[in-house]
DNA sequence: CAGTGGTCTAGACCACCGA
DNA sequence: CGGTGGTCTAGACCACTGG
């Protein structure tokens, strides 16, 4: 056999994509029963099921207790987008990533900016401003507020050697985090730390973190366009 | 108990996550074997494996055979971004999708697109360029090629009843995707359908299709940076 | 009611790692 | 070599669905 190096779980997921990808089960269909595929395969039931419960974690089929499993409704044309922390995804790409700091201070909240951390108005915040460079080229400038309370020691982070993502990550284990990604133009000061004309398109990443019972950190990162991209693949 | 009614492999990811999240086990660090998580939760292997297991495939835990399981090197900030149907997507909102189609032709295509594509420089390939409006009001422009070997069919669909991603997901199911993100300025034929300055920014998607043994479609999916935006959520 | 999936057990054999 | 994880079995009880 050329698939005997396939485990036998393997094996009935990759007959079951088979069918999927190749058209003849469409979508709404009902897939063989676990006890059918216990026999067909000559395997155990439990070795079926997790075939089964796996390919529903990865959105090609839906499960429903009494009823039956059936292939998903349109496939999600979807992807894990890591967003990892630029010190590391710069090293990755075997660049040298450094950063210069514009601002690290502590001030008051706006009654807006309170609200989006979950403080009252007026509240001490941190707020730091850096620009992020691979190879001496700036690719993002990052603008971020922290709330003290879960971070407390943020500011003495010496953020040439630390960022602020990381020392988050340690400080403040996350718990949650959302984000949204826009494009738009740079401001005066944004273009000239990231040395681009102002009339240039950016990409904008608003980031908002929770770690326990705090709401960590709100960023705003805003990348060169034509210095940057978000990318990412699929594959059933 | 108050959690009884969470599966025995539901407490135990809970257990390993309350620690990791807690910072009691710091990245790097060595997980439970399980054995110890079996007799300490008096439950069989087989449990304790489908949690640890799991645990892996959200990217908390690492696994190594023969040496152990450890808490992940930095919690990666991830999240599924799901790339809809706009069709699917404007009517979730509980608004009213429709298009106009700009351009809907077989024509030769250049050196470059045939690379892309994965055919001779000079085949003929499909083009489609369409507007898509949320509520009348223009959300993107869809700039399409279309291989004919995947999808023969392409030219005779009437894409302001069918929308191009639909009528593929049909005809050529998917078996890979990839895209890009990236911010833009308009082109003046872009500005002027979406009804944008030519000055704005733009978001722009760069998706290439795989079904089966063919490099079935590339588009390039442009939306005023004013009116569009990738959201995404993240818990660990 | 019969059939489905959701969960769990108490074993088992294997490949691999590190001492 | 003992300990680890990777896989698998042949049962089991349960909750849920549908006719």
């Amino acid at each position: 056999m050329a698939s005997s190096a396939l485990p036998a779980y393997g094996q009935v997921k990759a007959f079951i994509k088979k069918h999927i990808s190749a058209g003849s089960w469409k979508p709404g269909d009902p897939v063989p029963s676990e006890s059918v595929l216990m026999q067909q395969f000559s395997i155990s039931r439990m070795t079926v099921n997790r075939a089964l419960r796996e390919l529903m974690g990865e959105g090609l089929v839906t499960r429903v207790q009494g009823s039956g499993t059936f292939v998903a409704e349109l496939h999600r044309i979807s992807s894990t987008l890591a967003i990892r922390d630029i010190h590391e995804e710069v090293l990755a790409r075997g660049h040298v990533h450094s950063a210069r700091v514009l601002l690290a201070e502590s001030e008051k909240a706006s009654a807006d900016l309170a609200r989006t951390l979950g403080l009252r108005a007026g509240a001490r915040v941190f707020h730091t401003i850096l620009i992020h460079l691979e190879n001496g080229v700036p690719i993002q400038y990052e603008d971020r507020y922290v709330n003290p309370a879960a971070a407390p020691n943020y500011l003495a982070t010496d953020f040439t050697q630390t960022t602020p993502t990381r020392h988050l990550l340690v400080e403040a284990p996350l718990t949650e985090a959302s984000y949204s990604i826009e494009a738009c133009r740079p401001t005066a000061l944004q273009a000239e730390h990231l040395d681009i004309k102002a009339g240039d398109a950016c990409l904008a990443m608003m980031r908002r973190t929770v770690s326990g019972a705090h709401i960590a950190s709100v960023a705003r990162l805003v990348y060169p366009g034509s210095r940057y991209s978000f990318a990412g693949k699929f594959q059933p």
